[in-house]
DNA sequence: AATGTTTTTATGTATGCACATAATATTCTG
DNA sequence: CAGAATATTATGTGCATACATAAAAACATT
C-alpha cells in the first residue's frame, strides 16, 4: 500500500491532486494534515507544505490555519492563461509574423475611453491601430490609447515597424493592470481590415494598464474569427 | 541606505519589485544572484529564493540555472480567470439565480463530438441542454456531453432541478481537462433560448475532462450577450 | 447562557546545511 | 584548433529545527 515513496514535492502534488480529482477526497471534505501527510508520504512536512501550498495557490484547496485543509467544495478552476506578445504567439506556431500600421493620430478619444483612463475629457491622447498578421492572414486588429504624459517617448515613435504592443512592454512598465475578454459582432471597419464578414463573432481582448494612479494605455484586441485560446486545467 | 532589514520573503519580493519597477534593475539586466542578494538583505538564501521564485512565476523575472536570474525582457501576462460554478457566479454579484432544463435525451452525437471525446462514432451518449438565468434573464446556455460509460448514474439523474454543472462537480472525478474561449456567432435555437438576435456575438467556454484516457464530459457554455470575463493582471 | 481568557493546534515561514541539476566556463586531447 | 572531458557555479530542492500566527476549542468568569 505504502510503497511508492514521494521523494520530492512535485510528486506529493501530483498525488494530492491525482487523489482530489479521483473524489478518493471529496470536495468540501477535509484532508490529512501536513505532519500526517509527511509520515504517509516519508518525507518532510517542508516538502508536503510545498505542495500543498502550490495546489492552494492554483485553487484545489482551502488551507486555513488550525482549521486544516479541506478540498475546495466549489472547485473554482483557475485558468491561467498566459498572455504573450503577439509576435511570440504566431511564431511560436510555426507561422510568419508580419505587422502593419494602420493609423496613428493625436486626438480626443471617445468619452467611454477618457473615462475608463480616469483622465478629463478634452485631453489628447496617441491612437494607433495595426494589424498583426500570421503567415499574410490577418491574426489580430489593435487599437490602442496610450496616455502621452505617461510615456512621453511614444510621441516620437511612429509604430510604424515595431508594434506598440512590444515598443510598451519595453517602455512603459506597470504597476496594475486589468484586463477582459469578451466576445464582439465585426462592425464595417473592423471586418474590412480582419477580411471577415461583417457582423462576425470576433473574440475580443480588452487590456487597461496603470502606473501607479494614472493610466498607461487601454487596449482592445480583436482576433480573427476562429480565434481561441485554451488552457489545461 | 543599508538596509530596512528585510527578515521576511514577502519584504524582499516587494523591494526587488520595487526595483524593477523603477528600472533600477533594467528589463533583460542580470540581478545580483541569491547568495549576494541574501547577504545584502540580510536573510538566508532560502528567504531570497522564495522571493525570487514567486516573482518568476509571476512573470518578472526569467530564471536559469547557473546563468543567473535577469529582469524578464517580455513580460508574459499570466492573466488567471476564475470559472466558477455558474450558480455561484451570479449569485455572488447579488443576482437571483434560477435554472431550468431545456432537453435530456440519450443519443448519438455529432462526429466532431465522439471523434474529441474519442468514442466510437456509434456510441450513444447523454445529452443535457440547459439554460442558466440570473434575476430571470438568460445568463448562459449550457449544452453538454455526457460520457455514461464513466458516468452511469449520471442515467438516473434527470438534471431537472440540479444542473449538470453542479451535478458532475460532486459526481464525475477526472485526471484532466482543457479548456477554451472563443467567440461564435449565435445560431437560431440558441438565439431563441438566449432571447438575443441571431447570429449575435457569443462567448463560450468549451471544456473537455478527462478520467484518464476515457473522456467524461464535453460541454459547451454560450453566454448572453455582452458577458465578460475579467481579471487584475 | 453570554462573555472573556487561555490553551491547543495546524499552517506559515525563517534558517543552516547538504546535495541535485543544468548550464556555462575551462581544460584537456587528438 | 575543433571537439571532448571536466570543473565551476547559480539555481532548485530536501530536511530538521525552531518559532510565529491565526483560529478553533476548552475553560473560566460574570
Amino acid at each position: 500500500m505504502n510503497s511508492p515513496a514521494f521523494r520530492d514535492w512535485q510528486s506529493v502534488q501530483h498525488e494530492v491532486l491525482r487523489r482530489i480529482r479521483t473524489r478518493m477526497w471529496q470536495p468540501g471534505e477535509m484532508i490529512p494534515n501536513e505532519a500526517e501527510l509527511a509520515v504517509e508520504f516519508g518525507c518532510a512536512r517542508t516538502t508536503v507544505n510545498r505542495a500543498l501550498r502550490s495546489l492552494a495557490d492554483a485553487g484545489w484547496l482551502d488551507r486555513r490555519r488550525k482549521a486544516g485543509t479541506r478540498v475546495a467544495a466549489q472547485p473554482i478552476a483557475k485558468a491561467t492563461l498566459s498572455i504573450a506578445v503577439i509576435r511570440h504567439e504566431i511564431e511560436e506556431r510555426g507561422q510568419k509574423y508580419s505587422y502593419q500600421r494602420v493609423a496613428r493620430k493625436l486626438s480626443v478619444p471617445p468619452l467611454d475611453v477618457s473615462a475608463a483612463m480616469r483622465m478629463p475629457a478634452e485631453s489628447e491622447m496617441l491612437f494607433v491601430r495595426a494589424l498583426h498578421l500570421a503567415d499574410d492572414a490577418p491574426y489580430a486588429l489593435e487599437s490602442r490609447w496610450i496616455n502621452p504624459q505617461v510615456v512621453p517617448e511614444a510621441q516620437n515613435e511612429p509604430f510604424q515597424n515595431v508594434s506598440a504592443n512590444e515598443w510598451l512592454l519595453c517602455h512603459a512598465p506597470y504597476t496594475d493592470g486589468e484586463i477582459a475578454f469578451s466576445a464582439v459582432n465585426a462592425g464595417t471597419d473592423e471586418a474590412q481590415l480582419l477580411t471577415c464578414a461583417e457582423g462576425a463573432a470576433l473574440f475580443a481582448i480588452d487590456r487597461l494598464t496603470w502606473d501607479g494612479d494614472a493610466s498607461v494605455t487601454k487596449v482592445r484586441l480583436l482576433f480573427a474569427p476562429g480565434h481561441q485560446m485554451r488552457t489545461v486545467l
